[in-house]
DNA sequence: ATCATGACGGCTG
DNA sequence: TCAGCCGCCATGA
């Protein structure tokens, strides 16, 4: 855990994630202070425990897509709830400009 | 110390 | 737009 920030600092970060916008991982990083640590965040995301209240399905790619195999339960799951949400979902694609979550 | 792997991202043809 | 390729950082074998 060389990183310059630690998990808990992610956690408040996505709990402030308004319903029915998205972040991606790098932006999560910048935010917490760490341009370059995208792939940390996601190291992070996979520690969660099964049943957390932590709204992760809010995170996504810079890509404006779920980083989950297409098809698998999780990528279901996440694609369920955002939708559930009001987060539009295209071929696969979010349209960041749209959904994308800026600070507060 | 080295190697592989991952919920990433940017650049390029 | 899209697939490749490469760079990035942490973690575990």
């Amino acid at each position: 855990m060389t990183a310059p920030f630690t998990p808990s600092e992610i956690w408040y970060l996505i709990s402030k994630i308004p319903k029915g916008s998205v972040v991606t991982y790098g932006q999560l990083a910048e935010m917490a202070g760490a341009r370059g640590y995208a792939r940390v965040v996601g190291n992070i995301l996979t520690q969660l425990p099964a049943g957390t209240d932590l709204p992760w399905h809010r995170v996504i790619n810079g890509k404006g897509q779920i980083s989950f195999p297409d098809g698998s339960s999780r990528y279901r799951l996440q694609k369920q709830r955002l939708e559930q949400e009001g987060v539009i979902i295209s071929s696969g694609k979010i349209n960041l400009k749209a959904h994308q979550w800026h600070g507060e």
